[in-house]
DNA sequence: TATTGTTATACTCTATAACTATA
DNA sequence: TATAGTTATAGAGTATAACAATA
């Protein structure tokens, strides 16, 4: 199921399965250099839980349990160790107070943003590492690559 | 240190800033859907080790803990369950009976091609789905997304 | 009785320290 | 003595099961 099985363009450029192949191992590398720059100390599963509060707002456990796809104990464990560490707060729910809200704080926001900034302050770099044929052709891409991940019907949530 | 600060070109779609933006986003979001694809039942560890073992070669132990940054007692650990699966085979070095080098079975090389190739399908439908104009200018950024990521200097191993 | 979240406990993964066997 | 790898032990991280508080 590659360039030779695969009937649409004969042109090796626009073969859907060499750019296939060529698209993941490049994004697959780009995206490792990435995550690599944006270490924090925090683990994984924290760095992720405390993005997660961030875009989706003020969550209950249970919900960013649902978000992160992991078991209600661990959210437990490491919604503590963020407020600990004073990057998110936790605000009773008047009406039913079993529930908690979890946020973001100034200082969880700080640090994502700082992270985010590190990772673009190298892409730029790169970027205007380029010549400008090289990045007249990156700019004229960048939807397409929106447009890959766009509407995915295999991941609906999250 | 975004659009505004960056005295490059004028035009938002080449500010270099604004595209390291935009790439992070779609790069991370992209890698983030194909690892997903990559489930093996293998832990991370175990896939990582796996994919060095095939691309590097017959590895002694030590080399493959320097490869993995991971201390001895790791790879011993991974390397055993990566043997009992049937995915890598050991051979003593006749010179030295204190080596192990480890190399990949045709299980294991398998299991890799599976992976890849799952996803190569997945990438491929993608791809199949854009319109030609779409298709066109992704293929011709595919050389830019390599270049970005070839010859960096903060990465030298590995 | 049902639901939200926590505590108790176990398993996996990885690390450092101590050890074995070769050189 | 030095080196390659293993075994012993400990610390994170996450899971299931049992529990407490509230609805």
């Amino acid at each position: 199921m590659t360039s030779t099985s695969l009937p649409t363009t004969a042109r090796p450029d626009t073969d859907v399965g060499v750019m296939a192949a060529h698209l993941r191992v490049n994004v697959t590398r780009l995206a490792r250099l990435l995550r690599r720059l944006g270490d924090t100390g925090l683990s994984p599963s924290q760095i992720s839980a405390l993005t997660s509060i961030e875009r989706h707002g003020p969550l209950t456990l249970g919900a960013l349990a649902d978000h992160e796809r992991v078991a209600p104990p661990s959210v437990t464990k490491v919604v503590a160790k963020l407020e600990e560490l004073g990057l998110v707060e936790r605000k009773a729910n008047a009406a039913d107070r079993r529930v908690a809200h979890v946020s973001v704080t100034p200082a969880g926001a700080d640090l994502l943003a700082d992270v985010r900034q590190r990772k673009d302050v190298w892409l730029a770099t790169r970027i205007g590492d380029l010549d400008d044929d090289q990045r007249h052709r990156l700019a004229a891409a960048l939807d397409v690559i929106d447009a890959l991940t766009a509407h995915d019907p295999t991941v609906a949530g999250r």
